[in-house]
RNA sequence: GCACCUGUAGCUCAGCUGGAUAGAGCGCUGCCCUCCGAAGGCAGAGGCCAGAGGUUCGAAUCCUCUCAGGUGCGCCA
């Protein structure tokens, strides 16, 4: 049930009526019409633009056509009043048994109710994190994996079929330091004094792995020259860090479907392929790059390299995809990657990446466009840096000195619900502050608290209705009779109720879960503004002491605010609060 | 120098991919608990949507330019 396109059908079908009877012209494109809540709670429950954008191409003033529109669509059951108003909107008031049904509706479908045939189960793959596999993960990390899971998960629910892939980038130089910054563990854990000089991971989380290597090869590589080992302790080093990861991820509560690794594009000839596929579209060729404008690099100077034609797809110069000494680029594996996943059939891509990678944004789609034929949209989505405070101060991090803050402090300090809750209270292009006193402070002025506390209330009511003994279920609160929740306040909540599949849609077709975050905060505000009347106004308690019928009608309004605080938390990864404490 | 992102109330931010008199929280002013959780609610003040042009019935939203901040810019991933 989509109340919006049900009114807007309706709309659409008067339209077909006028063109029948020749007060419209017969080829009209109706596709601008639509049908949405006003800004204007005052001007009516729905507001439609037909007439306006119909009036040019029928040669109407828009009032004239408003008016017929009108008059056809209070014919229908649903709608009480349809006033024009100013330039020629079309204003409708809906009879209240429409968000009675809304009510109804949720408490039937339960945290369904919302759900979209919107993706049509198009295959689509959201690929997020793919944090290098050298240490554990960070605060930034973090805000990554939660929009990219949350984002997978909208997409989901409005009937994408999603796959949620990692990218390991084990095939470059920086494993290789990882390998010799464990072998130095390794040595350490043997008795012998080290250093770690600038180009080496110096971090802690190294030392385990050093000792489990230890355990395992016992000295064998103890002495040795770097060609014996190096190969074997970067596996094993990468395996130990992906573990890690894996780790941090589960207390997150983030699951990927797939971990694609690098490296298995090596030696497989998959690289070639790929490359071989832009080549034959005459994509491909030896050249000199322009040294960049402005400021020049020191040590610039002119080198052949072989080049992506990426300008012919969008870009604003042409990639190097091999180094000038033959070897590959970091993009010609990323290029083979992104040929993999046009190959497993997804009908469209998205990458959430840090914004540090905001230069790669134009030379992905143009390998991904160059790939598919254009065939396969590639979205890509970067998240701004956290700023991180403490009572207000920022708080500093140093890479050098190993003392960045990991998913794990947050995590640890937080909880997964706040951390993610929190992390999607903005959108992903804007910078976030996450001050973790703030975060935990129980007031409104923290939305997590507040669509908790809503949801914890609603609970409480629940509870004291149970202990009376009044039967709560779902089925028997649809049952009940709503035609006496006529006060404004109820309605306006139910209204907003049925604004949530619309913003699912709306949402999830512009990729940006924190519509979610946001619409929630709402919802919970409308159910906080219910609740408070109730201490005025004893009709509009939910617990009407002595009459079971009202409680069940009135209760049915506030469960059914719930199940879509439930729902859309669950979009999130956050587990609604049953009570406060 | 170029590309991308950002610029909305004193502060922190929404604004449904072009709709009506631009919204919320904090802060400020004044109210509401013998009453389901006041950890809340109601009301008020506060705006040249960075600036200038343009597109059209209509612009915070789209286009161009300018200004300010952030990020990145061949042989690092």
């Amino acid at each position: 049930m989509q109340i919006f396109t049900e009114i807007r059908d309706l709309v659409l079908s008067a339209v077909a009526d006028m063109q029948a009877t020749g007060d419209l012209p017969e080829d009209l494109n109706t596709a601008p019409i639509t049908v949405e809540p006003p800004r204007d709670a005052a001007h009516g429950d729905m507001a439609t633009n037909a007439a306006m954008v119909l009036a040019k191409p029928a040669q109407k003033k828009p009032r004239d056509i408003a008016d017929m529109l009108a008059d056809k669509l209070a014919q229908d059951a649903r709608i009480t009043s349809a006033e024009v108003a100013g330039p020629g909107f079309l204003n409708l008031r809906l009879a209240n048994s429409v968000w009675h049904d809304t009510v109804r509706a949720v408490l039937t479908a339960g945290e369904d109710f919302g759900r979209s045939d919107m993706g049509l189960g198009r295959k689509m793959n959201v690929e997020y994190v793919s944090a290098n596999p050298t240490g554990p993960l960070h605060v930034g990390h973090t805000r990554g994996a939660v929009f990219g899971d949350a984002l997978a998960s909208l997409l989901d629910y409005a009937g994408f079929d999603v796959t949620r892939e990692y990218y390991i980038n084990d095939g470059g130089a920086q494993v290789d330091v990882l390998a010799r910054s464990v072998y130095l563990r390794y040595q350490e854990a043997h008795g012998q004094a080290v250093a770690f000089e600038d180009g080496t991971y110096p971090g802690d989380y190294l030392i385990p792995v050093g000792e489990a290597l230890k355990d395992k090869v016992g000295d064998a590589y103890l002495d040795a020259d770097e060609a014996v080992w190096l190969t074997d302790v970067r596996d094993f080093a990468t395996e130990a860090m992906m573990d890690l990861i894996r780790a941090d991820l589960a207390a997150l509560g983030v699951e990927m479907d797939v971990f694609y690794s690098e490296k298995s594009l090596y030696g497989t000839g998959r690289i070639e392929e790929a490359l071989a596929t832009l080549e034959a579209k005459g994509l491909i060729y030896e050249g000199v790059l322009d040294p960049p404008k402005g400021k020049l690099p020191e040590d610039w100077e002119p080198r052949e390299q072989t080049l992506f034609k990426s300008t012919e797809h969008g870009d604003d110069v042409d990639r190097p995809v091999k180094k000038s000494d033959g070897s590959w680029t970091y993009f010609a594996p990323d290029i083979a990657y992104h040929y993999d996943k046009v190959s497993r059939g997804f009908d469209a891509l998205i990458d959430v990446f840090g914004a540090d990678h905001g230069g790669y944004v134009k030379r992905m789609k143009a390998a991904v466009s160059a790939l598919s034929e254009g065939q396969v949209p590639l979205d890509i989505k970067l998240t701004q840096l956290v700023k991180l405070f403490k009572n207000g101060e920022p708080f500093k991090m140093s890479k050098r000195a190993g003392t960045f803050v990991t998913l794990r402090d947050v995590v640890d300090q937080v909880g997964p619900d706040v951390t993610r809750f929190v992390m999607l209270t903005r959108k992903n292009d804007a910078p976030l502050d996450f001050d973790f006193d703030k975060v935990l402070e129980q007031s409104k002025e923290n939305p997590v608290f507040y669509v908790q506390y809503a949801h914890a209330r609603i609970c409480s009511v629940l509870r004291k209705a149970e202990a009376a003994e009044i039967d709560v279920s779902d089925a028997a609160l649809a049952a009940a009779d709503l035609s006496g929740n006529t006060h404004e306040a109820e309605l306006s909540l139910a209204r907003k109720l049925a604004e949530w599949p619309r913003l699912v849609e709306i949402a999830a077709r512009t990729h940006e879960p924190h519509r979610v975050a946001f619409y929630l905060y709402d919802l919970a505000s409308e159910l906080h503004a219910l609740w408070n009347r109730g201490n005025d106004t004893p009709d509009l308690r939910f617990l009407q002491e002595g009459n079971v019928a009202t409680t069940q009608a009135k209760i049915a309004g506030a469960r059914a605010v719930a199940v879509v605080i439930s729902a859309g938390l669950g979009i999130l990864g956050v587990t609604p609060a049953t009570e406060m404490r």
